[in-house]
DNA sequence: TTGGCACAATGGTCCAACCAATTAGGTGAA
DNA sequence: TTCACCTAATTGGTTGGACCATTGTGCCAA
């Protein structure tokens, strides 16, 4: 075993330096998302450096999410930008079998309860409020749509990881949300999907506003299995309609 | 609501589809993590587009992490390549204050607790033995080298994580793993860091081999409470550290 | 066998030009 | 004045070609 001292000699390539710039630029300016970069010609000639560069650097935060870029307009700051930000790109395999659904949901089913516990622990009266009012525009939609509600019914679960305090519990349901309903447009033949983890939103909520971590996390569970037995009725829906179609 | 119906736009970026020819490729290949991609002026001569839009496309393989340029020798796989990937870049923001080592471990909470519970339900008789394995293995280096056990420690919950069935466990813990320990080489002043939860790894292991989820659920979450409880003591040490040099 | 050297292959950088989408400004008709 | 349309400048996207820096390989001599 050698000595850990070695360490790899620090390499520092072009389009890191200029990312470490760039880092000092966006935090010294204040830039706020939504702001403007310099376009590629200016950040070029005044890093000294080439635009392809530059290019190959700003390619990266996009593919970060740090920054978006349209063409004619400009490259824009997407989030917010510091030193010392972790980036951890996770690339995750997925199918629209039913497995691989199956899979996110039981990622969500062990967030989505830590999220609630830790909502109900933190939430103050601002925040109960701001909840609350989300938890009634969507069954105000649930109702005036006969069910479907799904942009107001993201919003409300947005509100209670937020105030979870733990931006981590967003990203990650975030992705297992989008990696669900990519393959899910249409319900698999389940017409009312979703339709019953309907109530089990308002007791969340009520658990929530009660301050009862324990009570919110069964809530939960209690609406994340609902989704299950949808998804796993849509599964025996395709079986059937395989079977008929094979005889 | 307009229709969904035109939606799309779809706007291929050159690169864009360069990745999925790309995809394409090394599936067909059945190219595996480790192997070489052509060359940079091959791919560009065969795909019928400049180097620089390769080039653009492969930055962005790098910065998820599936790809490996080397300067001289070629650009190699890293990871595993499927159509229907998803991506999930987490960005944290200030990476190394108690706070963002926190939310990872409020994250493991969730998901090792579930993590254990699937794996009582769905561990094999062989799957029992090689955890057992991975157990016995991580008491001895952890008695062999007084507590310094890191390796073999994580050795063990990847073995109960794969146990699982859900991939996705392994890979976002994985994440949160890393992220944790690359600002805790030195345990801010917390000597044992790590002791308080060895008992517990054996614990979890009986009630996974009991076949007892609630159980396995319960001992995992006590395993991450000991980490959390390291994590604080940390923090106070700092704190004094702190005070100290103040004065 | 070992060590050093030259050479070819490969990713990294640079440049200059052009393409494509966007934006801002101006022009003219209603 | 107001609005639609055209035009030109701006900006990101792409191309081809050149050269640099690093790596790997094979040959040769000690």
């Amino acid at each position: 075993m050698i000595s850990p001292i070695l360490s790899p000699v620090h390499t520092p390539s072009r389009d890191d330096a200029v990312l470490h710039a760039l880092v000092d630029f966006v935090t010294g300016e204040g830039l706020k998302p939504g702001d403007r970069l310099p376009t590629e010609r200016v950040l070029a000639e005044h890093l000294k450096v080439s635009r392809t560069t530059v290019r190959e650097a700003l390619t990266r935060w996009q593919e970060l999410g740090l920054v978006e870029r349209r063409q004619g307009s400009g490259t824009y700051l997407k989030a917010a930008v510091t030193r010392n930000m972790l980036h951890l790109p996770l690339t995750l395999p997925s199918g629209n079998d039913f497995n691989s659904l199956m899979h996110t949901l039981e990622i969500r089913r062990g967030l989505e309860a830590e999220a609630a516990v830790l909502c109900a622990e933190r939430a103050s009266d601002e925040d109960i409020t701001f909840i609350e009012q989300k938890l009634i525009k969507m069954e105000e939609a649930f109702h005036a749509r006969h069910g479907m509600s799904a942009d107001e019914d993201w919003d409300f679960h947005l509100a209670v990881f937020r105030t979870s305090g733990n931006p981590l519990f967003e990203q990650i349901i975030a992705a297992m949300y989008e990696m669900f309903h990519r393959f899910w447009e249409h319900p698999l033949g389940v017409r009312d999907f979703g339709h019953a983890s309907f109530p089990y939103h308002r007791t969340l909520f009520n658990a929530i506003a009660a301050r009862d971590p324990a009570g919110a996390r069964a809530e939960a569970l209690k609406l994340i299995a609902t989704v299950e037995d949808d998804l796993k009725r849509g599964a025996e829906n395709l079986k059937k309609q395989n079977k008929k179609s094979q005889a």
